[in-house]
DNA sequence: CAGTAATCCTGCCCGC
DNA sequence: TGCGGGCAGGATTACT
């Protein structure tokens, strides 16, 4: 599940490879993979196109061309490479993009939730998305003030891509044990002390994991087929009927928001 | 406003 | 062994 830290890995990986490349030829291997514009009205904003620069905001990886933007959404499964190996198995590969060079960017998916948007004005993707958690404005205060004036469950607000992009399940678990808050808990009632544990854990988690090119859960791959390595590193996340590193209480497995969740019991009270 | 559930898609796990 | 049913999961949408 590709998450902030397993998309910025990407987007460092493939930002080199991709700037100053023009994109030739763009093959929809499984056409729905395209978002919210016509096929053939896609293809001609494309085609033709430099690639300017490639970032990341939230989750979305973005590529910056002459005139539009594109943002990809890895969702779940979704693995976005150049390789120069050939490729035989397009079962899961949605997209092809043949750019300059001779080179290939392909997007591979297996559960094809993942999805290309095409942006004029990168503004509009930008006002739907909440705070970016390693971005300048994301302080103890700004926490502490939108937890105030909201009373939603923790866990659903830092998975609420509006409230704050880039979270996904796995760093929502191990943030939420870090800073010993329950997923149930209301925003307006979690303690000054826990918004301010929760603020330092959301940013050390974040910044150790991109230093690790993230976790690989399942499908998640960069740059060839190298793995993340930030799965030695996880406290909670699947950790379910062994002891937590912090108490050697038994971590329990929940459904909290609809999600599998990982919880200490004794470190993470309602 | 907040929460729940259905939806999309397919590999995988479980039970028989 | 093989088959079928059901589940998981990010984001969006429709309800309550
Ligand atoms: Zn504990």
């Amino acid at each position: 599940m590709p998450e902030l830290p397993e998309v910025e890995t990407v987007v460092r990986s493939l930002r080199p490879q991709l700037i100053g490349r023009t994109i030739l030829v763009f093959e929809p291997i499984w056409p729905k993979v395209i978002e919210a514009v016509l096929l053939d009205d896609f293809t001609a904003a494309v085609e033709g196109q430099k690639i300017k620069d490639v970032t990341r905001r939230g989750k979305f990886i973005l590529l910056h061309l002459d005139s539009v933007h594109l943002a990809v959404h890895l969702r779940m499964t979704g693995t976005l490479f150049i390789t120069r190996k050939p490729v035989t198995d397009f079962q899961h590969i949605t997209a092809v993009f043949h750019i300059s060079a001779g080179e290939k960017l392909f997007f591979r998916d297996t559960r094809k939730f993942g999805r290309i948007y095409l942006y004029r004005d990168l503004e509009v993707l930008d006002r739907k998305l909440g705070i970016e958690p390693l971005g300048v404005g994301f302080t103890t205060e700004w926490l502490w003030e939108n937890l105030r004036i909201r009373k939603r469950q923790m866990k659903a607000l830092l998975l609420d891509q509006t409230f704050l992009a880039g979270l996904g399940n796995i760093y929502a678990d191990e943030v939420l044990w870090r800073a010993k808050i329950h997923p149930l808990k209301l925003s307006n009632t979690v303690s000054s002390t826990k918004t301010k544990a929760l603020h330092e854990a959301i940013g050390t988690i974040l910044t150790d994991a991109i230093a690790a090119n993230g976790t690989t859960i399942r499908d998640f791959t960069f740059q060839d087929e190298q793995t993340g390595g930030f799965n030695n590193e996880l406290q909670v996340f699947q950790k379910e009927d062994s002891a937590c590193p912090r108490c050697s209480t038994t971590i329990r497995k929940i459904r909290a928001v609809g999600r599998g969740t990982h919880i200490c019991p004794r470190c993470q009270r309602q």
